[in-house]
DNA sequence: GATGAATGAGACTTCATTCAT
DNA sequence: CATGAATGAAGTCTCATTCAT
């Protein structure tokens, strides 16, 4: 959709944004998300001109911390993705009568892990009246299709439930994570939520 | 110290204050927390002077929705608690196909059906400086209970797996509210969330 | 100017009156004329209701305060001014060479002592545009008749110099007052500053 | 723990800061201290944002206004007290008719004059809760040290009584104030008050 | 006649965004 | 290109006054 309009960047101006682009992270997460544009630029170490004329708007700021995140998370469930279609993908010799799936729930636990704190920015840009979705399609489909694959794969090695389609597996997804978020002090309630969840999704 | 706080409260003093607890619940939901104040107001029909008599402060409205809401599920689940406690509780001989715990997984879609945006305003609390847990003991705890009864009765009753607590039960509830929220134009797939989390909470 | 409008005042409105003229004189001078008119009522005992139905505004309110305090203090000018009249009037035989204005000296500090914090009304007044010396015309013209036969009276027993005129005497009963207020923990400043002033009025 | 905050402040911010302060003065002093703080900005052609960068509250407003003032009248009464101190300080062979002391009433009349509505800010700062006292110290120091040295110069060349002390002499000009304030539009009664108070302090 | 809930103009303050330096 | 001062719309809350109970 925007392929043409990514110029190369100085180096400073680069490095700006990437300062940018961590305090915000950071700011976002332990302030909220309705801490004042000036203390991000603080904790950058620049002016708020300069966040501006690298974000036009602070939602621009949220979603381009948004996009990051989610890059991030895509480049891991490539990897997994790319095991899992190996031919003696996933793991074992498939003669699993459970199939296993482990890819699959390894991408999911990375999701989940990663994700803390992402379902505020979406909430956020939500109410912001921004299609999050839309916003965040680009890297968005790329995780999107990363799981498409890993659930398909899944779903072949009898691991995973056949009825269970790629909205549900998302919704799974941020709901799991939300779920873990509340038992940050509790690790083995945690892990019990993950036990649930992935044995609801095995075949039944 | 405040023991003769609550008066009677005049019969037009009760209806603003229940107008505006309608309103509020009304406009927060659908058009966000960050709604101006004055809006709810309005909504109400009545002027902001007469909110903040009531509400001494736009996070006090918040507070006062969200423990309506919370009541309001506490009623329901007391009734199906109740329901399942009685000497043949649940679902009776057990002939019943579905197996038992039928109240216990009732209650589960009542609590996530009711709590739809619910965990927006405790999110809004938090970054407020609430501790919502603390401000809402009162009528949290009757739901708290209620489930226990429910969680230990379907535990009793082999309906759900024995190694879950109350801890992860909670974080579950509000997950799959979160998972199902995103879900809300496509009832199969929310179905099929319910499925996977019900699925998993059964013993293996 | 207004002698038709006064009623005989039911026995109980009269106690109301009276209560939050206390309350009022109270409040302002302990907490500030800043302090909100439901606060007074409190003080008083009764509901603002009342309040507005016997002053039908804050600054009528004001007014009232100070109406009373200067009644008082011109009940008591208006003795020592009779006093001060009296064939044998002042003290002694008159053949004191310095004169000696006793009475002069005794209102002056009387009207000080009394009208501690009696000056905040009198800005807060003014700057609510209202014409103080108008409207307290009616009690304040009997200080100023005491205070002016008192003076006439010192000035002819050769205690006071004759330049001196009712205008700056009140201004200099005012900034007494200003200058006493400053020096409450310090009594022996308090009896110089008397010194001074006493001393500068005395024929020079 | 605050050494660096004195940054030399940009031009145009500091062409701004000063404005306001004008526009404050100017502004408290003919229509009180009520007034909006966006009246102020709009005098000194200025946003209300712009105001409150500068200045975080209308009470730092006052203060700073007041602060000012002091400094300013700081200013001429150091003048004057290092002018009585040289070696044939004040008015020299005391063939000056006027006697001497003539620094320290000079001062006196300086003080009185610049303090024109000055303690209608004492006195809002005071209810706002803050020790102007404190506040104010850093400047007020300046002049209660001049005002010290012109009271024991004076005192020393005879022309002010020995009992009298710094307290009281601060207590007198805040008096002294307040009385010329009442009149303004009596030029002579004004001059009268000062002999009144000037003939005071003299050696009786 | 008393009460106190309701009203709403207006106060103070914050913060995303613009623009002179 | 960076900076941070300026802007002003908008938000929350207060309080004198009115009016239903």
């Amino acid at each position: 959709m925007n392929g043409a309009q990514e110029r190369p960047l100085r180096a400073d101006a680069a490095r700006n944004r990437a300062r940018l682009l961590d305090a915000a992270t950071e700011v976002f997460t332990t302030r909220g998300i309705a801490t004042p544009t000036e203390e991000i630029a603080r904790a950058a170490g620049v002016g708020v001109g300069t966040l501006f004329r690298h974000f036009p708007t602070k939602e621009a700021l949220l979603e381009a911390v948004m996009v990051r995140r989610l890059e991030e998370i895509a480049t891991t469930t490539a990897q997994l993705a790319a095991d899992a279609e190996r031919p003696d993908g996933d793991s074992g010799d498939g003669s699993d009568g459970s199939g296993n799936g482990g890819a699959f729930f390894a991408a999911f636990r990375v999701v989940v892990d990663r994700s803390a704190g992402k379902d505020e920015f979406t909430r956020a840009l939500a109410a912001a009246g921004v299609d999050a979705h839309a916003a965040l399609h680009a890297s968005g489909t790329a995780i999107r299709e990363h799981l498409a694959r890993l659930l398909a794969a899944a779903q072949r090695a009898g691991a995973v439930r056949r009825e269970v389609g790629l909205a549900e597996l998302f919704a799974l997804l941020v709901g799991t994570t939300t779920a873990v978020e509340q038992l940050q002090d509790d690790p083995a309630a945690r892990e019990r939520v993950f036990t649930v969840v992935f044995d609801g999704l095995r075949p039944h």
